[in-house]
DNA sequence: TAGAGCCAAGTGGTCTGACCACTCAAAAGG
DNA sequence: CCTTTTGAGTGGTCAGACCACTTGGCTCTA
């Protein structure tokens, strides 16, 4: 039971546990939970906490990637290796391959998107802060102005559940829906140039915001429901025009998504 | 733009795109897509591999444990590597390292299951089998018959929501209620010998099974909903006999998790 | 002096080839 | 026939080297 320097902090378990690649999730866990680590924080280098950890730099690298693989790392190539930064977020990889693997339809994806997003709209309305609500009414304007260019008003308007999840006060929520909303905006990438109900759409948005802003959960809900039913109806319609094609085949990128801004 | 010989079936693009890492998740997700693969399957080994992508064993681990860490793949020592089998799960390691990272508190947890759950509930009242609805009843019944011995009863606690889940119909829905649930049981198994209302819950999984049996989504929710709301209280008091200690701390686990059965 | 360009140290990414620990099924033994 | 042994094949680990990239300081220029 020796005890090796990690930083400034002690680590108790050099111990031979299991395999290697799980020492190294567990230390830099417990450097997290102990606070020693915090987001945006810059890891050693890996043949620094090899040496550290005496282990070798394969196995160390291995471990490394088990956590930039769930999104707690990522890796800069010439730079160094970080915690995480910004806000609570899953990477949907996972989510997209466990899609393909079992074949989810995006059909069941929105409807889970659906009842998640409902509740959080309502968590919403009464959690949001003013800062929240600004960041609402912004993206809704800005949805507005992109009415003409598809590609950018869908950022805006995945903008705008962003920031209703962010809104909720419950980052598990909002990190479940941004999840889903990430696949959903991947997949619909591809057929957004068919879609006739843009306006119709947004008024929705500022349907919701004002809900919201009211403090009316009931109908906070009630609006996001009406308008993801609606969302469903003409994604269904979009992917149909498309003759059942465009449909999974989303794009790599391991840790961080390229999602809208 | 040559192509090279992946079992039976042409790859077209070993393309040196970014990194080599990503061109095994990209590969590996494709031969899923295309249904080369499929849950339970054994993948060649990581040297033949290797060799049929062109890359170094080195960097095809990383790619393969890329997959492991998400829940894809499980690599058994000295056997191989298989494709995840059994129903759609993600690991709960991610948002455990996320809550870790970021201070979820154990309410915002229950917060975000409750919600999800009572969703999942009156998905289940609308969806379930026979099936379901017959595993359902023997998880109430196993219950019943551990009250007097708090770790078993705890298992088929979680059992009964795992089965709701299940009757959902929604795997998105039932993945990430049990991520969750997975999270809130490693935890209740320090506290629960505190317990005193173990009864009392148990016959809210009954009412709940009625409800849903009968078709009665409204019912359901209802029921789903008093149901964790009283859990939620519940845990709030066994945490705090535990004056505030037995917090975070959650085992290592890579892959699947040791939930109940 | 202020800026543009260069350069070297340090980082993560990849490769190689070897060895260890484990599994499993076929071969040897009773 | 059953049990035991054994060896081929698997994933896990290690070591050392090189490559690709970032970064910050340096020089050289305007």
């Amino acid at each position: 039971m020796t005890s090796i320097k990690l930083g400034t902090f002690q680590v108790v378990r050099p111990a031979p546990d299991g395999l290697m690649t799980e020492q190294v999730v567990i230390q830099v866990r417990e450097m997290i939970q102990q606070g020693k680590l915090k987001p945006g924080d810059r890891l050693p280098s890996e043949r620094e906490l090899a040496k550290r950890l005496r282990i070798s730099r394969a196995s160390l690298r291995a471990g490394l990637r088990f956590l930039a693989a769930i999104g707690v790392l990522t890796s800069r190539h010439g730079s160094g290796t970080y915690i995480a930064a910004g806000p609570p977020a899953l990477d949907s990889e996972p989510l997209n391959m466990l899609a393909a693997l079992h074949g989810f339809t995006t059909e069941k994806m929105f409807e889970a998107r659906r009842l998640v997003e409902v509740a959080v709209a309502g968590l919403a309305a009464e959690n949001a802060t003013d800062d929240h609500l600004r960041i609402m009414a912004d993206e809704v304007a800005e949805t507005y102005a992109a009415l003409d260019n598809p590609q950018e008003y869908l950022v805006h308007d995945f903008g705008f559940h962003r920031a209703v999840a962010a809104a909720s006060g419950n980052p598990i929520l909002a990190t479940f829906m941004e999840m889903l909303a990430d696949i959903l905006y991947q997949r619909r990438c591809k057929t957004i140039g068919r879609s006739r109900d843009l306006k119709e759409s947004v008024e929705m948005h500022r349907k919701i915001y004002h809900a919201i802003r009211a403090r009316n959960a009931d109908k906070a809900r009630a609006a996001m429901s009406e308008h993801l039913v609606l969302a469903d109806r003409a994604l269904a319609v979009e992917e149909a025009a498309n003759g059942g094609r465009a449909r999974q085949k989303t794009s790599s990128s391991s840790a961080s998504s390229p999602g809208p801004s």
